[in-house]
DNA sequence: GTCTATATCCGGATAGAC
DNA sequence: GTCTATCCGGATATAGAC
């Protein structure tokens, strides 16, 4: 799920939007500033107002990035040629990279608590983001239910939102906890969707 | 769940304390302001201070206040009297009114994402917030499923914990998309835990 | 218990030199 | 593309009058 070119030293640009990326899920958007990003990069503040004019700029940037990279990922043979339940493991994998980067939160689950003071811009791309997640999921459900690898009751989409804001929500209980927090909780997702 | 006795307009240190979370909830901890609760109350900051001198000192109150009312909610005739599906029954109600009180979130769901950027002693009462509530639940799911009437596969504290963040994590798409996101995930929830 | 006044700091943002 | 210098607003917090 990363869609570098094989550069090793990514351009300012980019650096900024990956240190910035991890300030927001580590610090939520309204406690990083670009000082924190200037500091780090060891850049002055004016440098990154150049690459992204206002704050509201570099937090819809973040989102969208995301967006791509989830329409991309999807796509790849990798993942396509896999199996609904395959598809869902690869799902949780993603959550799992989540946990061991140190960040234990994803964009949803950084930007939902504070979303009343976020740029109206910033929460149409985050409404993007999570319908395009959801939509994706609930079509592996689906899939899966009918081979009859994945289990559950209801409609895909409910248990789709579902399964999304308890992974947001088990990153959650991990910060404020920890990690076995978090396996408590996806082991018990995987125990009712993935029965052997 | 509320516990005031019959007093038609509480004292301003009460007062505060409601408007604070009303807007900890609605905006997150870093984006409210002694200002903003200032204006709201037509007094000065200065006069807030005087009541809670720090911020922190306001966040550690609003926490304390939520698990000073959960004890005496689990304690409650009204509650204990009924039967383990009529106490979960009555848990949902508690979440189905965050959402009709425009405040669409829950404390954990407010504060984890900005929960490394909290002061210390505000984690602390998180914590223990946190971890009363899903022994709480805890408890009911298990008498429940002795008796027939709460079904759930595993261990009951694992399955506490996700009911919680699941909770958590609809009130938080209820915010960013609309109250049918979080019912879908609600009956959904409740599609899985009380059968007929 | 609430006010005025103020100290201090940090946030986002812009102008213009290099 | 990055710098220095600066503006402005808003934040938490305190001192001391009333």
């Amino acid at each position: 799920m990363s869609n570098q070119p094989q550069v090793l030293v990514p351009d300012t640009r980019t650096r900024i939007l990956d240190l910035a990326q991890q300030l927001l899920l580590s610090r939520g958007f309204n406690a990083f500033s670009y000082q924190h990003i200037a500091k780090e990069l060891a850049v002055k503040p004016a440098a990154i107002h150049y690459h992204y004019p206002t704050k509201e700029d570099l937090g819809v940037a973040i989102i969208q990035r995301q967006r791509r990279r989830l329409h991309k990922w999807r796509g790849l043979p990798r993942l396509t040629d896999l199996l609904p339940q395959q598809q869902l493991e690869a799902l949780f994998e993603v959550y799992l990279g989540h946990l061991q980067n140190e960040q234990r939160v994803c964009l949803f689950g950084s930007l939902a608590a504070e979303f009343r003071t976020l740029p109206e811009a910033m929460q149409q791309e985050l409404r993007l983001l999570t319908l395009e997640l959801t939509d994706f999921l609930a079509g592996v459900l689906e899939a899966g239910r009918a081979a009859g690898t994945i289990a559950f009751k209801g409609q895909p989409t409910a248990k789709a939102a579902q399964v999304l804001t308890t992974l947001a929500g088990a990153l959650q209980m991990a910060r404020v906890h920890d990690e076995r927090q978090f396996h408590m909780i996806f082991e018990q997702l995987r125990l009712e969707l993935l029965p052997e």
